[in-house]
DNA sequence: CTGTTAGCGCGTTCAG
DNA sequence: CTGAACGCGCTAACAG
């Protein structure tokens, strides 16, 4: 791959300098004269030279990378919107940066302590981590390491920063949406309970009923797959046939929702109103498009990402947890 | 995010040998006494030693990382199930080995010579390339790169090694399945013509129309997303009212193409044949479950990189490029 | 089979 | 403002 890269011994000499006047001119160019600088410069557009990573991170005991975990993607939900938005993010944060990308996929069946001690060996300077599932023992492993941010609340918060989306105010919104329409028998569809978001748009559900003098008895899991909402549905309408307001925790089973309503012969909105979660493109895609709340997923990652690069940089800021606000983007299912 | 990593040298130390004869315990364990490399062993477990990457690649001139290049997710198709299937090939081939993944997003407004130059310079060791469209510029940039696989044909070949479907052969096999079900006015609705993909595709729709007779005169891009094959759809149906087969060349597209025939009171299979292509997700979600080509992307990419990986390691052998056959996943909709 | 000796390319004191 | 000297941690000859 590599082309007799130039050193910077070669720009030093070109530039009739020394190595570390040209090091300095690299860097920063602080100490240094201009004709030197313009010297250094020159050599190096003239050599096409570029820094050798390798050295520079043995010298400066920086590797000028941060990694990406991301679950492994069987599971359905993870995979689709979510890689895609976290890539978005993470990338564009990067953009213009030096600092490069380092993926890691977290096997189901790998031991979390592997995954903690790669990050510890400074193989990276960080990471970011999309780890959401309860039981994956990352975020015990990882918990207190500054130079790690994760995509989502954790479970226990201590020692831990993260930047989420306000879900507790998403379900909320969900629910206000399907109550103003006027329906008054309604029911949830959530993710799976081994996840804060879906924990969270469950408590905001409830809360918003709760606020309207109802209860919320009608709730059935669809793991955040279609599939899933889809049987989801089912079971719920056995229960309840007499449901005329749906929240569904996610676009994704929204869509699987949606088959089982058209199957069982009702009609959206007028039969029952959908109100969907995520606007990360599934919603979109459905006729009439979908009433959902919009989970800025691509500006949590971009923040996560910066708040990372800031830390690492200045090495200190103690920093903050960002909880960002959801909103109502509004379709036609309502 | 470094824990005081300990080094070589106390590993040596530790076991009572010299730091090259600890070196060589790690690297394959030639020419070592089996006490030394029990000795080296049980030391490298106490202190929990991990090598330094930095100075190994320094001193072999090795990064042991290969980069992953992937367009910038601004294109709706290339990024939902094509961006998962992508890292899923790659991780699956890279799990168990010691090289890391660096993910490269290729932005739309960057010069290609910028990646080619990122990739010359010598930071990773590899690359696998998915770049599916014609004017960006970075097969050319990168043609006669050994340790560079592309994913997808790329438009001209020289001096390429790329993995493929055969996508002939499956736009053949989908028409095949249309045909084979008695349809006889048969259009198709295509991806865009910068991809070869899409090129190849309609390629083997036509020549299985010419061998039963017919010509593929019902033809229209649809550009590979949801809205596009609907849109492309309805031009189809406007312009050709009799149709009762089609093939469209992506799932994505199906899902759209099948909102536009419901709007117009068509059933399927009834009045019209469907045939989708990819099996990547999207074709399992639909009711009843869409006929299509599989396309074993993972699998693709999975060879990808063990032929890139291969070839680093050996430093030879000139490699061939592997085109998958299709096959077709029965469903419900001819 | 082992230890000794050199670098790999760069950043960084520390004198000048 | 500059250059000489040292070290980052590891691999790779080379004698023994």
């Amino acid at each position: 791959m590599t082309h007799q890269a130039p050193t910077l011994d070669e720009v030093a000499r070109e530039a009739g300098v020394s190595r570390s006047t040209a090091s300095r001119a690299i860097n920063g160019g602080d100490r240094v004269s201009p004709a030197s600088q313009a010297a250094v410069e020159a050599a190096i557009a003239h050599l096409g030279f570029v820094p050798n990573r390798a050295a520079r991170a043995l010298a400066t005991s920086q590797t000028g990378s941060i990694a990406l975990v991301i679950p492994e993607p069987d599971d359905l939900f993870v995979s689709d919107p979510f890689l895609l938005g976290v890539v978005r993010g993470v990338g564009g944060a990067l953009a213009g940066t030096q600092t490069q990308l380092v993926l890691l996929i977290n096997h189901a069946d790998q031991p979390p302590g592997q995954m903690a001690r790669y990050l510890r060996a400074g193989h990276v300077d960080g990471a970011i981590i999309t780890s959401p599932h309860r039981d994956d023992g990352l975020e015990d492993a990882l918990r207190g390491s500054r130079s790690v941010v994760f995509i989502g609340r954790p479970f226990r918060t201590e020692g831990i920063t993260y930047v989420d989306l306000d879900n507790v105010e998403g379900g909320r919104l969900a629910a206000r949406a399907v109550l103003d329409a006027g329906r008054r028998r309604v029911g949830t569809i959530t993710g799976p309970m081994d996840m804060t978001a879906a924990i969270d748009r469950l408590d905001g559900f409830s809360r918003a009923l709760a606020e309207a003098g109802l209860t919320a008895d009608a709730v059935e899991d669809g793991g955040f797959t279609a599939a899933g909402g889809e049987a989801a549905a089912h079971r719920l309408l056995d229960r309840h046939p007499d449901l005329d307001g749906l929240v569904v925790a996610s676009d994704v089973m929204a869509v699987g929702v949606r088959h089982a309503l058209e199957d069982r012969g009702l009609r959206v909105p007028d039969d029952v109103a959908i109100v969907g979660f995520d606007n990360l493109g599934a919603a979109a895609a459905m006729t009439p498009r979908l009433t959902t709340v919009h989970n800025p997923l691509v500006e949590m990652v971009d923040a996560a990402t910066r708040t990372l690069l800031r830390r690492l940089d200045s090495g200190g800021t103690a920093g903050e947890n960002l909880v960002l606000p959801p909103h109502l983007v509004p379709g036609g299912t309502v």
